[in-house]
DNA sequence: CTTGAAAGTTAATCTTGATTAACTTAGACT
DNA sequence: AGTCTAAGTTAATCAAGATTAACTTTCAAG
């Protein structure tokens, strides 16, 4: 059980397939090319590389599935991604829109050492600060919510779980208006026709769009 | 003035240029290739394309010199390297032979707004746990000590102020003789023909060899 | 059941960074 | 001055990862 070394491109490239798979997209060649920003030709080359390396099962014009190698990698380089957001938030404050494209670089490069003792500073966290499962170390994801706060009724007070972006300008914005994991969150209003919805954030009130009220997961029980 | 976009293989070649000239050897084609642990062959062609880039001056058969361009790369990247070694050692507590390879990795990556938190968060420092220099945002390099233990006359008390190994083996011994930064240092006794020395270290009597005192660099001034 | 657009692949090519093997040069020593 | 050795260079080659351009599949819609 000799672990495969992996370039940061393939262990960026299993990472993509895998966060397609979790969010219940198929890891499809163009979907893969467009969230590393290369050409469908490079992820096909990638791909076959990575068949060859028994890391995933490709076939032409298929799916692209994980094996279970490939799997523990992308769950390894996902544990090591939230971990570093969670520390680089706790020890240096910085605000949750600028951990996410650091974390993307130092993910490749967290060793053992450095992981324990981060996970042994934090307590071993299971969620990031985004609210995002982060991987024991053996590979287990947390369980989380899936409610999201657009399919949630009116009048149901919920907390917010986990906020599902790390686009850096929506989430400052979603900082500023306390829309973040641990928020108290109500729906007080849905205009109709998809229309936008009226929000009490913790104490405050706001409007939100039905476009971000599709990345808000809330509690599946009723807040306190 | 728009900063070249170089390689982490050529940030390491021009840091490596940098830091044998710091330990007065020239930088010579081999002894990069050396401490980089390529092939002579590969230093050349490296030296060819960053002096294509303007970064040093690359002449056959002859000693690589950093221009200023180079020189300010190389400095960042020495900046980067020592403030994570600290930041890690601060914030982890993890000890200092295990920092060097860690942020050996690290430095690369590091972005400017981490970099600034990190500085801030460490209020500035100058020096890191090695007590090697840590240059400023600007590129000034602190002044240090050029004292070596291993020059020092016998009864004259003195601080050690930096150790200069990166070897984990070595720091690990020399951290629990305490042979670290601030601690309080005094030639006992030498022996003769270049033999080892008693040495007060703190409180307690230590021997030491040679090459060992060599790397030590203690206070220009006695300890009180 | 054809067909056309979208998705995917292949081929040719590039750049970077590395290797080994064979060579050239510099410089110290007789 | 000649010569040997260490240092340095060149050449040929490789692999990874990328690109563009041209092609082939797939599959949904008529």
């Amino acid at each position: 059980m000799n672990k495969p070394d992996v370039s940061r491109a393939q262990e960026d490239f299993l990472k993509t397939a895998y966060l397609l798979n979790s969010a219940g997209k198929p890891a499809t060649n163009s979907e893969i090319a467009k969230a590393m920003r290369v050409s469908p030709a490079a992820a096909t080359g990638m791909a076959k590389r990575l068949g060859d390396l028994g890391l995933l099962t490709y076939l032409r014009y298929q799916e692209i599935l994980l094996t279970d190698k490939g799997q523990v990698i992308a769950l390894e380089i996902l544990r090591h991604h939230r971990l570093l957001e969670l520390f680089f938030t706790e020890t240096l404050n910085l605000p949750w829109e600028v951990v996410h494209q650091i974390a993307d670089k130092f993910e490749h490069d967290l060793d053992e050492v450095l992981e324990d003792a981060i996970d042994s500073l934090l307590d071993s966290p299971s969620l990031d600060p985004h609210g995002d499962p982060i991987p024991s170390k053996s590979g287990a994801m947390p369980a989380t919510s899936t409610q999201m706060l657009a399919d949630l009724p009116a009048r149901t007070p919920r907390l917010v779980t986990r906020v599902m972006t790390q686009e850096e300008e929506l989430l400052a914005y979603l900082g500023r208006i306390g829309l973040r994991p641990q928020a108290r969150v109500m729906i007080m209003e849905r205009k109709p026709f998809n229309g936008p919805l009226r929000l009490q954030i913790n104490d405050e009130e706001n409007l939100i769009g039905q476009e971000i009220a599709n990345l808000i997961v809330v509690s599946e029980t009723d807040a306190e």
